[in-house]
DNA sequence: GTCTATACTTTGATAGAC
DNA sequence: GTCTATCAAAGTATAGAC
């Protein structure tokens, strides 16, 4: 599991590809051809390091993109001076993404868990995961802030709905301004969760 | 084209079967054979009628669909005795439905949105439309109530993004915890909204 | 572990009889 | 307008040489 340098480069592009393929067309939209065309690797590999087909490079892929999407949330936001400006970069930060992108890169994980819902219940229950370890790493900062556990939770669910909702409006219409609307609601739910803290 | 009595019966129950499909599992996640077996139609009928096949058949089903949901949601807004209850029950009657359909039925075009944004030109903008139409339908009712032109345009987007956001959540959790918790927001900003008529 | 070739299934779409 | 048979292409998955 380490001999080889150039082992863990052959799955590593293949997730990495999955990945950008299920952001932009989902899961039934990628095919496992485009998969390895786009990750550069042979067709036998893919089954090689995902005996399970596409169904266990699925959850991989949903584990490890709702991970990074994760960490480059979290960056913005502690880059910001305060947790009301964090918020609101992340809603800044995602606009400028989507319109360098040609409105393709929006959530990483959001067509997929749509699609999967009702038809995967592995896969429902990765991208479920997912989202909950969202809602607890925004859990985790209100709560750092001094805001009651009710109210964190449901500001920390209600921001993500804000933005998952904005990206489909965003995508849809090619414009960022859902993303700008949903960011100044954003940041007013979160002043008012703040101002009232010392209830 | 008024003739036969059950000329027009094929085409809606194919269009009726494509709805509650798209909704359920998408669009490339939905196949024509399964649908004309829903609609127990013969497989000819839906190219007799939809010449231009799934991608003609998709842009019909869009618009009559987002329609359709723009009518029930503005029924239920209409129903309220007032505006803000209006928004809560919305929120809390898509929390029902979803419960009843074991978290099948939520937003009648998201998935396919989502699935066609960097795909499909003419489904994305029929998408597109349909969001813009409901956007306006809130719009023009939180204009009657005298709240200005930009705050409504920015309160209507956000109550939208709110459900589609929340509804991603709801079925991917398998709870109705995030649309209670977007209701709450929602109406929150709506009553805000409201009182800051007399500025 | 890598890579090619191929089997099997399903997809969207068409032809043509009725 | 209805219905069946069929096509070419794409999808997932497997076999087996290297």
């Amino acid at each position: 599991m380490a001999a080889n340098p150039k082992a863990g480069n052959t799955k590593s592009r293949i997730l990495d590809a999955t990945a950008e393929l299920f952001m932009r067309y989902g899961y039934t939209g990628t095919g496992l051809k485009q998969i390895v065309a786009d990750a550069n690797a042979p067709f036998g590999s893919l089954y090689h390091h995902f005996p399970g087909g596409k169904e266990e490079l699925g959850v991989e892929v949903i584990h490890r993109s709702g991970a990074m999407y994760l960490e480059l949330v979290s960056g913005v936001i502690d880059a910001a001076p305060d947790l009301l400006s964090g918020v609101r970069d992340c809603f800044a930060g995602a606009a400028e993404v989507l319109r360098a992108t040609d409105y393709a890169d929006a959530c990483p994980i959001e067509t997929v868990a749509l699609e999967v819902a009702s038809t995967n219940e592995p896969l429902r229950e990765a991208t479920a995961q997912v989202f909950e370890s969202w809602i607890d790493g925004a859990f985790a900062r209100f709560r750092a802030a001094d805001i009651d556990e009710p109210t964190a939770r449901e500001l920390s669910i209600t921001l993500i709905a804000l933005l998952e909702g904005a990206f489909v409006l965003c995508r849809a219409s090619r414009t960022t301004e859902a993303l700008e609307a949903a960011g100044n609601t954003a940041a007013i739910v979160v002043e008012a969760a703040l101002r009232g803290r010392a209830t």
